[in-house]
DNA sequence: CGTAGCTATAACCAAAACTTATATTATCAC
DNA sequence: GTGATAATATAAGTTTTGGTTATAGCTACG
């Protein structure tokens, strides 16, 4: 076999897949793509060899999917609508600044920050608005002058003529019943999967991604059943027993429920810390990121408390407000 | 030019332009991935020519991304683990029930619906996500098969080949503190913001342009200060003190916060009704959208008397789950 | 059975992806 | 500045891949 990260399919070859799966039949895909039907058969083949699964079902002439087949389609047609916005979104990216003062708030920081930091903007300028939801999609608008601030839980350090002031961080716990044993080990994590499944924040997130790489790193691969795009969904579907998370003590915070019968645990294994950030375009607002940072940091230190009530006293470590400055970068 | 849909890059050159920017310079990222330099070179410049977009910044050594190439980056890497987790998925995938369900839920509804929601999908399919955000994006996932379900303050009427099923109604209602006086009529509105400016819903999402559209109807023409996405901004805003807002019973219930010394007021004039829906594509997913929307209902049930409780008696008569049967469409 | 329409295989061709070789450019120590 | 070093770009071949035509084997249906 190949390397272990090699890429089973390309683009094209889903693309190929979905025309079949909407024309019914082979031939008539062939003709909707412009290609001949002996490519299309080969593209399909090619797939089902590369994959390792059958897809389609050839023994009924209306061609029909296998379970796997159905489970591609979904997924595939998923990635490809993904990837056909990407490159406009490219291009369109550079817009005339907007002249009101728009943040971007990630979902975690809502409860902790959301109305004070609409107050200090609206102190600042004209109108205000925050905006919550995914810092991967803030960036976007960050970059395309559709927000002038955002805080995340992403430093976007591949990115250049950003400023960052970090702002704080905490440490990674799980999040679970707390009459169930804590795992000592990560291997122990594998185990605690056949009980209680792992729910997940969705790799839409940047906090899924990490916790999916730092999973991959210490080569534990657990089973996927329900996943979030928000610390709200994760930290109520524990709560209501569907499974344990691995999870931070903002957005347990941020959930705002009662956690009867639920405790945190350290994070078997290398910790691993979240930290957030606030993030403008350098030099544009002069030192008003300066001064929300500071005010965001003093803000967060009022709920730092509360935090360490809930992650309890393994965290003390990792959970902090930053100190001042900026980030070189 | 190419055909309007055609693919503008495939897996294979994204996969290289993330090693380089994990690397740092092509040439390294060339011995990462077993090829020479020259292929890496090529590969990126081939996909800036199909993009139409540059990437990088050569004159910097260290190889700094432009902004569209930051933004690609993040792109990329989402797209691409996806991909990369779809294969072994698949062959993992000889399963009776549904291998995904991927659900849209509106904010105002997380807390109401969001865990019970997870749960159900839980049991009727092997994996699944619940998404949390506005209709407006969910809407074009669904469309473009990122999503399966959605639920709603948008019905879509514009959109063919939809199934769409009533869930609950609810009056707009005034959210303001307790001890100033609700305004009588609609002109009384402009007046009141005068000393308590009105914080709205931002435009992006569905209930901030009903919203707008009602005051524009009805010829006012109110100050625009500060404005949010979710109805948690929204409420801790009016909370905190910064003003009032027109929003809904289950908009301030998401938000679950102390409302001492505020009220829920009448919105005076025409009444205004917000529709809550599930959406799902016709006839793919069979009787599961039946049976999910009399779950939601169900839940949402249990619900109404903490909403009654919020919005005082005006609102019993918009205020109710609907009945069953699907709307024609 | 025979025919129409689909799918699979074989043999071939052109475009792409990658290689080696070489020129050009940026950075840094001196 | 000035080489030395290490990177990127370009040019010209080679291999691989995705596509074609031609043909044979299926499947459904009258």
């Amino acid at each position: 076999m190949a390397s272990p990260d090699a890429l089973p399919f390309d683009l094209r070859g889903l693309d190929i897949f979905l025309a079949v799966c909407e024309a019914g039949t082979m031939a008539q895909a062939a003709r909707r793509l412009s290609l001949t039907q002996p490519a299309v058969s080969q593209a399909v083949a090619d797939l089902e060899r590369r994959i390792g699964v059958v897809l389609f079902d050839r023994s009924a002439r209306p061609l029909a999917l296998t379970a796997a087949g159905g489970a591609l389609r979904q997924r595939a047609s998923a990635l490809l609508s993904e990837a056909r916005q990407i490159a406009p979104l490219l291009r369109e990216a550079e817009h005339a600044r907007l002249p009101l003062l728009r943040a971007g708030l990630v979902d975690s920081l809502s409860r902790a920050l959301m109305a004070p930091l609409a107050g200090k903007l609206d102190e600042m300028a004209e109108q205000a608005s925050v905006l919550s939801g995914l810092t991967a999609s803030h960036a976007g608008a960050l970059l395309t002058r559709q927000l002038d601030l955002l805080v995340g839980a992403d430093d976007l350090d591949e990115i250049e003529g950003l400023e960052r002031w970090p702002l704080l961080s905490e440490p990674y716990v799980l999040l679970m019943p707390a009459d169930v044993a804590p795992p000592a080990r990560p291997a122990d994590l594998v185990a605690l999967t056949q009980t209680l499944p792992l729910v997940r924040f969705s790799a839409r997130s940047k906090t899924g991604m990490e916790v999916e790489r730092h999973l991959r790193r210490l080569r534990l691969d657990l089973p996927r059943r329900l996943e979030f795009d928000t610390p709200y969904g994760v930290t109520a579907s524990v709560a209501a027993g569907a499974g344990f998370a691995i999870t931070t003590p903002l957005c347990v915070f941020e959930a705002a429920l009662a956690l009867d019968g639920l405790a945190c645990r350290p994070l078997p294994g290398p910790g691993l810390v979240r930290h957030l950030t606030l993030i403008a375009r350098r030099q544009e607002l002069g030192r008003l990121p300066r001064e929300i940072a500071a005010f965001c940091r003093a803000q967060l230190a009022g709920v730092i408390p509360a935090l360490r009530d809930l992650a309890g006293p393994a965290s003390d470590g990792p959970l902090h407000v930053e100190g001042v400055g900026p980030q070189p970068g």
